[in-house]
Parts: structure tokens; sequence; C-alpha cells
DNA sequence: AAGTTTATTGACTCGTCAATCAACAAAAAA
DNA sequence: TTTTTTGTTGATTGACGAGTCAATAAACTT
């Protein structure tokens, strides 16, 4: 019994059965069936929607990154200093909801992904420049030239960080990892904003 | 024409075809035919002497890490300073093979498979805990009780800057990835020695 | 010489899966 | 009311793929 309107609905429940079904099985070896079957359709409905299995993918990584960047948003706007802004966008980094199965599985495929959809590949340079500027607003203040280069590092500090505690045998642990970023920071502001020679 | 003494070869061969193929299609996404085809033998030989896919994947895997780990022990054995220990382990981490194709695509999907197969997610907390330890003979001399969390830090960032120079649009730039370690070094070993209030 | 171990493959089994299609149903438009 | 658009699925296509097996053959052992 058809109802109109149903394009978004559906869509928006192929793209979060997505991400379960790759977070369950932890790769990207699901097949339009299950993702299908969880969202609570048939499969050629899911080819109606999405084109290809590969479609769905992009659609479940730009919304990956879409509730991160919320996240992120969320908390920067109650920042009040540029050292609130960095620790905001720190804590929202090693978040619990990014350390869930489905998070995890989603970007460690979603970067296995980059190397061959370009599509993929844009999505992820997407999110590191907006990381990255993110955190510049923050530096600036801090760090005047140099934050350039810190936020670079930050930023691929975060990403270490998140790797590690992914891999680590055991439950992640999102504090150390921001803690050691704050490290990071306190050394990098801390310490030598005299010094000039390279 | 039967020769003996066959089963390393076929082993060693089955396992470079494997990172090859890993490499060409940057997926697991890779049959026993291609990998066997590349090592020009049947996929039922491939079968015989691995049992599995999975066994494939493991061994190619452990001769990714080996190669890794030659490269810096090699690089190692000439360092005569600690500094100089650490500048080898980051030099050759960024070292051009690391940036092959091979090599990327066998680094990230082998992450991917760490999150499901518990034999792949050790072999990761191996080759984690060997960075950490060679890190650590540089860096006790230089920062004495810090040493632990530079270590740790560093070795985070080593990884996460690898990650942004493959999934950055074009080539990856191993140089600069280097000079950011450095900058790390400095901020943490050149500041504050001294700074022991939390 | 007979028996055993090692090397090797073509053919096959059993299964999966992405994508398509024909067909049906209901709402909206004409 | 006829037509068009939107929603929906069962069945099918066409292809591929992991792993097994029987069979063949060379080398080594006894």
């Amino acid at each position: 019994m058809p109802k109109l309107g149903m394009e978004p609905i559906r869509k928006d429940a192929l793209v979060k059965a997505t991400i379960s079904e790759i977070g369950r099985t932890g790769s990207l070896d699901v097949t339009v069936s299950q993702i299908a079957k969880r969202a609570g359709m048939s499969s050629a409905l899911a080819h109606h929607y999405f084109g290809s299995k590969e479609d769905m993918f992009l659609a479940a990584m730009r919304h990956v990154m879409t509730i991160y960047g919320a996240e992120v948003r969320g908390a920067l706007s109650v920042a009040q200093t540029p050292m609130d802004r960095i620790e905001a966008i720190v804590v929202a980094s090693f978040s619990p909801a990014n350390f869930r199965r489905e998070a995890v599985g989603a970007w460690l495929n979603f970067w296995v992904l980059a190397q061959t959809v370009p599509q993929a590949k844009r999505l992820v340079a997407v999110y590191q420049r907006r990381l990255k500027s993110n955190l510049l607003v923050g530096l600036r203040p801090l760090a005047g030239a140099r934050a350039e280069t810190i936020a670079e590092g930050l930023g691929a500090l975060i990403d270490g960080l998140y790797l590690r505690q992914v891999l680590r045998p055991g439950a992640p642990d999102g504090a150390a990892a921001a803690a050691m970023a704050r490290d990071y920071l306190a050394a990098h502001l801390g310490a030598e904003p005299l010094q000039t020679m390279k």
C-alpha cells in the first residue's frame, strides 16, 4: 500500500542499515540483501533508490561524517575561549560515539574505500580540511604563525591516537587519547612561542 | 615435473602475490585464483599450501611487518646517538617503500582485518609495541620519566601522519611527515624538561 | 620393484550475490 | 476515468568464487 514520499525515509533507513552492517561485519563485505533486510525492505527496492552498492557506501560515509560534524559543531557552539574550542574538538573526536563498533567499522573501511573510489577520497579530504580549519580558528589567537603547523600536527595526532585506541586489544580509552592530545598542545603552546630558529 | 622442496618457494611466491593483488585492487577483495595466477600456479595449489585465503592474508601481513622491521633495524644499526635512533625510526617509517601502493594497501586493509580476525589484531599489536619499544630506547636517555608518554605520542603521530599522507590527494610527501615528527620531538624534548605540574 | 611422499592441476560442488525485470498496487494528475 | 507517477517485490539472470577431489607424475625410500 504505497504511501508517497517514501524516498527520503527509505534512503535514510538504508544508510543507517548500511552503517550497522559494516559495523557488524567489520568490513565492506556486506550484501545488499543484508542491508535491505535490516532496513526492512527488499533488495530490489534498495537498488531502486540507490543505483548501486557503492552509492550506498558513499551515502553512508556522508552520513557518518555529518554526524561527527554535528557533534563538533555542537561542542564548539558553547566554547568561549580559543582554548575551549580546541578542547571541544578533541573531546568530540574521542567521544564514545566514535568508538562504537559502527563508527569504527565505518572509518576504517572508508579509508580503504578511499584508495580506489575517488569520490570516497574526496570525502575523506573534506573531513581532514574541516578538522584542520576548525582547529585553526582556536589556534591562531594562541599560536599565531605557528598555528598552521600545529593544526596539521594535532589533526594527524588525533587520527593516529584514534587508530591506536581502536586497534588496541581491549576497550578503547578515549580519555587517555584526549590527554595525549592535550599534552601535545601544552608542549607546542606553553613552551616555545619564542623559538624562531629552524 | 615435481621437484622437491617447492613448499617454501611456492609459499613465498604466494605471499608476494597476495600483497601485490591487495595493492592492485586496494582491497581484500581479491580472489585466490588471481593470487595464484600472479604467483604462477593453480588456485588448487594455493589452497594446498595455505589452507584458506585468510591464512594467506595473515602470512602476507607478517611479511609486510617483517620488511618494515628489517628496514628499521637496518637504520638503527648505524645510529650512534639516541637522537640518531629516533631519527632513524622516523625516516624509515616514512620511507618511499612504505608509500608504495602495495604497502599502503596492505596496512589499511590489515587494520580492517584486525577488527574481525583476532590473529590480525595481535599482529598489529606486535607492530605497535615494537615501534614504541624502539622509540623508548632512544627516548629514555633524552627524556627520562617522560619517555613513556612521548613514545606513545610519537608512535601515534607517526601512524596519523602516515594515514594523512596516504589519504591526501596527490603524491604522499614522506619528508613533510618526517619534519612534523621532528617538530613534535623538538617541542617535547627541547622545551619543558622542568615542567612537573599537571 | 614396490610403496610412499611431494607436487600439481582440471573439473567440480555448492554457494553467493549484484543487478535487472516484469508485474502489481495505489496515489496523483489530466 | 484514464494516464502517469511512485512504491514495491518475487523471480531470474549471469557471473563469480572458495574449497574439495580424483587423478597424474616425479622423486625418494625400502
